[in-house]
DNA sequence: CTGCATCTACCTATCAGTTGGTAGGTATTG
DNA sequence: CAATACCTACCAACTGATAGGTAGATGCAG
């Protein structure tokens, strides 16, 4: 793993638990066992790895949606839903988008323009997997299954109660796979 | 209007625009015209500033839930609808407690235990609702409802698109008051 | 009604620590 | 020789928080 990655894995780490304002470039530092300056070396700006750090998590995210076999529907979802399940882990971190989603407004705008392909990408590929499934409101639906999901994040990350997300991945995926 | 209020007005817009590490002292203190030692004099230290707005909103959004006629079916989960809507202001402000859910796992306990005291209200107004006029799974249903919303929020936010909140909204919705 | 005490709501000044970012140096590699 | 990947040292700005001061209102004993 290069010194590039070991950074984005460790702003990754920070940025999922306690927000993008809150991570340093020190804190990154001394994750890595380097300098801050050097941090700096190798992404010039925060903004700079804010985009990489969005971009990174949104092509890993693209490569696990595409391994989803989409021939039965509501393995699919549950496959989907899997997806997010891993990125919670209680009292350490959320998806990486509902956190940059949520301090959106006072993020620099190269950020937010990857958060939004991050969903778009969500929900581009739902709206396909039930379209093709012959599920009606596909895009209605699409959308309204990322934000449940997003949304169950936050408020079972808020209780520290995984099953809060959990029921509420099954009562917005149940409607349309029965 | 109070000092004291006049402080928790402006610290909520701050943290309901760039999040509650973001916010500091000295930038209420110039909001309303007074030094940062003195914004120390009413709320001591920044957990208690958190707290205070937590509580604050959830009483405030008590109160508009309580004046919601829960009679017709339909139009009580529009009225529930629009509360949240009224919240998302594009490119300015979300709901404080999907800021502050967002942030969760990095903030002071007390403040985490209010948000999710607001979740749970929520939750507990839906399935009141829900179960008095025959909804099955009320109380999933609930929750999807509340995360759904909270998650639209942020995605909207995030893609400056009112109209992706709508339709989640209205997604959500649908199925239990058809 | 007077006079002293206390309280409220601010103030100035300051603290140590942290922040993003830069300038300029150095050792290693191709 | 020059690019790569680090380093030390520094900067101005900002952070939450504290100490200690003050003007004005309120309370209350003589």
């Amino acid at each position: 793993m290069t010194m590039k990655e070991k950074i984005l894995e460790a702003a990754e780490k920070r940025v999922r638990g306690v927000g993008f304002a809150e991570m340093s470039f020190r804190d990154l530092a001394r994750d890595v066992g380097i300098k801050s300056a050097s941090v700096h070396y190798h992404f010039p700006t925060k903004p700079d790895l804010g985009e990489a750090l969005v971009t990174r998590y949104a092509e890993q995210f693209k490569e696990e949606l595409e391994r989803i076999d989409q021939i039965e529907l509501r393995a699919a979802l549950d496959a989907f839903v899997g997806l997010y399940s891993k990125a919670l882990v209680l009292g350490e971190s959320i998806c990486l988008c509902a956190v940059m989603g949520a301090e959106a407004i006072g993020l620099p705008e190269n950020v937010n323009v990857r958060t939004k392909a991050f969903f778009e990408m969500n929900k581009a590929w739902l709206e396909t997997l039930l379209t093709e499934h012959g599920v009606e409101h596909a895009a209605e639906t699409a959308n309204l299954i990322v934000a449940a999901l997003e949304g169950g994040m936050i408020v079972a990350s808020t209780s520290k109660n995984r099953a809060i997300f959990e029921q509420v991945a099954e009562a917005a995926i149940r409607r349309v796979a029965n």
